[in-house]
DNA sequence: GTAATTTGGTCAACCATATTGACTTTTATC
DNA sequence: GATAAAAGTCAATATGGTTGACCAAATTAC
């Protein structure tokens, strides 16, 4: 029953041994600011919004969306918490009156950072100890994993 | 401001990269089993169920509610579903009649085929590309990422 | 200048995933 | 026989998302 398709059973537990460590990577890594976010009553959706915030100053909703892959029903309520709660900024554009610009406020900057500096404190751990080669080849295989292949 | 403690400016943006390519290889990699499941009528928990059962033949309820996390009261009805669909097989223990021992049946190792083997793949495919080295990097960091760092 | 489009906001209904709490049944164990 | 353990089930609740419909304001096209 073997053949060029089949994989070796061995090679076939590897690889399920690498879908093991992703799962259980993605839940530890999500743990922390998971267990943050609820000292101040918010979820991992406010997380990514404030993250996606921060990275691109004055984004638009409708980019907010894109990026989040959410429709703008999904978003609502939690931005609405987040400007509610003074984390974040919605100021009209200057150009186009329509659209809103979104900004961090300090304190949605402090919280963000505290959120995400977890992560990137533990990644950096990581990568340290991993040396700067094993770094790239992580990289390189997330990056290729968010590619579709060509088959696809 | 820039001191031991602050990373510095560059250094922040690549690990802020690095939890971006975290967070969309995560998505992109549950992309097309969740499309598959969808086909059927089920969802990602259903994946879930699937592979640790597939993966732990003759496997108790109590341990598979541990591997994944969650309560009974939300494996309940999944997993219900899935043994009326004839996917997955109770059968009691034989040693302990209180217990139950799941396994797949040839539906669900079919289906569970299908599923994780398309990330089985994918994950070949790019760890052919990177080579062993490369792997073996990969599999450290998301190995470390799992285990709690010293101060947490 | 008016019509059409775009951006964003909001309401409602619904579904999926999970939680906590309470309770039952069956079987082991002491 | 009492207690504990494994599993099943019901109810209430929260959260995170969907689709669909509709509205208001500003911009763009004609």
């Amino acid at each position: 029953m073997v053949d060029q398709i089949t994989l070796p059973a061995t090679r076939e537990a590897e690889l399920n041994q690498a879908l093991e460590l992703f799962h259980f990577a993605f839940r530890a890594f999500t743990a922390k600011p998971d267990q943050l976010l609820e000292t101040r009553g918010l979820q991992r959706v406010h997380h990514r919004i404030l993250y996606f915030v921060g990275r691109n100053p004055d984004i638009r909703v409708n980019a907010l969306l894109t990026i989040l892959g959410v429709t703008k029903q999904a978003l609502h309520a939690p931005l609405r918490q987040l400007i509610a709660m003074n984390l974040v900024n919605d100021t009209p554009d200057a150009n186009d009156k329509r659209g809103k610009c979104l900004n961090l406020t300090a304190d949605g900057r402090n919280l963000e950072s505290a959120l995400s500096g977890a992560q990137r404190k533990k990644m950096q751990l990581v990568f340290e100890k991993i040396g700067e080669e094993g770094e790239t080849a992580w990289r390189n295989v997330m990056a290729q994993l968010i590619e579709p292949s060509k088959e696809e």
